[in-house]
DNA sequence: CGCGAATGTTCTGGCAAAGAACAAACTCGG
DNA sequence: CCGAGTTTGTTCTTTGCCAGAACATTCGCG
């Protein structure tokens, strides 16, 4: 049940049932490809002939393509539509506090190419930099393809309306306007968004066919940071200031250690990669020892992963500690929210088959509800570049989302 | 931008334009209500012809009526259109810990009739007493008007769909099927609600005319228990399981006092009614004093806030203390939501004057941007029936609500 | 009383949805 | 090899709503 704001509203026409029947159909398509135009009849309760009107306007605009006709039991043999996706490409461009990653996509997330070079936060020095590795990547690779867009994924807050990032600390950006220099040089349309965002919206859109997509959930990424992207009802919840989602700033404790945010006891001072480290090398965190220890430790969260898994005793109890309050950073996003899913991304979860029964105890011990206590909390390893893959549903997913109606 | 649900979509057929024209332009009268058909036609931009044809079928629907012309500088005077609510009733019942209220209200919340008496919690006496009670009320002051539903609010967590109660734990009810009994009994339609969320939709749908209604915010019940009502985008969110909003159950510290959830210092633990009065009576809370010393002290917090009020200083102190708190649970709401603004209902409130300055430094010091510190925390008192409102709100609103598509 | 101006109603055209009818393409059995 | 049966895809007709123009109504003002 859902309000309609008189102050913003958006009054149907007489093409507006056209709008919405020709999105939800190419969202089928999309869903159940390869699909023939009689199996959409029957799943939209429609008549043969109303999908073969919609589907040549689909056509018509590109959006999809007939496949091959296909065997059949008996009687003509169906001729199977499909998104096209394979010629339309998007660079996604991850930056990161230490790298910066481009990679070239078809859209439905398919890596073409990738690159990286090391961060440039100085964003007049930064956009050449992009403007040259971008307009080499698609000669080299798009062939006649040609590219939609580039979606940028920042660690940071942003206002997508304006694609300023408000604020991202790690890149020293405030209030930055980043889209307009990049669009201008480049002549490719820009979408920006905040990273953990980002990551659900990959879930969401570019989900493996056939798998259930969720639309209510939490993606959790646990990098310097913790932040989280929020879904509920299938969008994205920005809230007032677009900080909505910083989950990493709940506090634990009311006297715990202090946070670059200048509270205390906040998960992120127990969770980060940068409070696992101090922790396993033996260090009280605070956020100066932190950023002082990283380049002089020589020590990575990835390697202090791998050491645990290896069997160092040290590197796993660093690591079940943190699990241990991660877990009770979850179950406050359970009470929360009550989301079907928890998505968990970052190099943690390497080791996720020693974590997780830890989380899921925590979890366990503070749920309010059985149900609640069950909610699945799922892993997405950094190993398929779940930022990157925000970066393409960026630009893909407006093409497919449904018409903004009342 | 929304996924559009593939596994449960409705499609748009012929009719569809006009059943969001006709709601929107309903929703329009509501909030501007007296209107006149010109004006709907420049604020919808349609042709005045589309506005005739579309506010007839809305008079011979019963949900429009039109009003007397009215006087205009020049030209044929308007005939202001105006929405049926003065003679479409509602019983609004809320049932609390010690008393249950019934009132008698007319689709825009205005009260005919109010009674109470002590709750029953056996659900086979209860009925029959609500049955007995709403059949005396409608005949004394019904009159020729028709009561169109009836809307329960009670505390605990209820599935909408299916009308149970999962968890009410003031009236030790779990899973109890409470609407088809008293829809039975009565022959008239039963909406059951969480108290939260029935003061959240009444504040999204009874707000006075001409005030700003926001689709993006929180409230906050603070009695026996502190709850939550979150509403993103103009919807509810319930969650998986109907238990979102549970930040009542957030833990401050880690080693605060024990909770009836069985978790260590939640936010209820320190401020709710109970917590606020074992504070004052000066005694250390726990589920166990609290229940005990609730009726043999005799005090309620009324008194405590009255006494507060009176220039008594423990209770004052009390109740800052509860503030302080308060507004800890509240900047932990912010950093996850970041709602436009966050309503907080209660007994309490009586004395927002003094408590307001604690509830807003604590969230100064502990907000991470300086708009999210400016999040507007508002009153609202008890005196209004805030859950009698929402009673009524679940009758009326979905009669007012968006049409579903796509 | 006539003119201009604003509101509200009626009429006509165009277009998309809905569904029936038709064409196409295949399997299977005799 | 052919026709019956079956499923897919296309075309055509009907229906009903939106859109906009034309028309009717009602007021103020000179």
């Amino acid at each position: 049940m859902r309000k309609i704001n008189t102050r913003s509203f958006v009054r149907a026409t007489r093409w507006t049932p056209r709008e919405i029947n020709l999105q939800i159909l190419l969202n089928l398509v999309r869903e159940h490809e390869p699909i023939s135009r009689a199996e959409l009849a029957r799943r939209m309760k429609i008549g043969r002939g109303m999908v073969t009107y919609l589907t040549a306007e689909l056509i018509a605009q590109g959006a999809l393509y007939e496949g091959a006709t296909v065997d059949s039991p008996r009687g003509r043999r169906p001729q199977m539509l499909y998104v096209r996706t394979h010629d339309r490409l998007v660079v996604a461009i991850d930056i990161r506090f230490s790298s910066t990653f481009v990679m070239l996509t078809d859209f439905s997330g398919n890596a073409i190419a990738l690159e990286s070079f090391d961060t440039i936060a100085d964003l007049d020095a930064l956009v050449p930099e992009l403007k040259v590795r971008v307009r080499r990547m698609l000669a080299a690779h798009a062939g006649s393809r040609h590219c939609e867009g580039i979606g940028l994924v920042v660690p940071g807050m942003v206002d997508v309306t304006t694609g300023h990032v408000l604020n991202a600390p790690q890149l020293g950006w405030r209030n930055v306007d980043v889209r307009g220099p990049l669009q201008a040089a480049l002549g490719i349309p820009v979408h920006v968004e905040n990273a953990p965002i980002a990551c659900a919206l990959a879930r969401m859109w570019l989900g493996q066919p056939g798998a259930t997509v969720p639309t209510d959930f939490v993606y959790v990424t646990v990098s310097d940071g913790i932040g989280a992207g929020v879904v509920v009802n299938g969008q994205v919840v920005r809230g007032q200031t677009n900080s909505a989602g910083e989950f990493g700033h709940v506090p634990l404790t009311a006297d715990g250690p202090t946070c670059l945010c200048g509270g205390r006891g906040c998960l992120e001072v127990y969770t980060s990669n940068l409070a696992t480290l101090c922790r396993y090398l033996g260090q009280d965190f605070s956020p100066e020892t932190a950023r002082a220890l990283l380049p002089s430790s020589g020590v990575t969260i990835a390697e202090v992963v791998s050491r645990a898994l290896a069997g160092e005793q040290r590197a796993m109890d660093a690591l079940q500690e943190t699990a241990r309050h991660l877990g009770a950073g979850l179950a406050v996003i359970i009470k929360a929210l009550s989301p079907t899913q928890i998505i968990v991304g970052g190099e943690i979860t390497e080791a996720w088959e020693q974590l997780q029964p830890t989380i899921s105890r925590v979890i366990g011990e503070r749920a309010l509800t059985d149900m609640a206590a069950e909610t699945p909390i799922v892993p997405e390893l950094a190993s398929v570049y779940p930022r990157l893959r925000g970066g393409t549903a960026l630009v893909s997913a407006p093409l497919f989302a449904a018409p903004r109606i009342a």
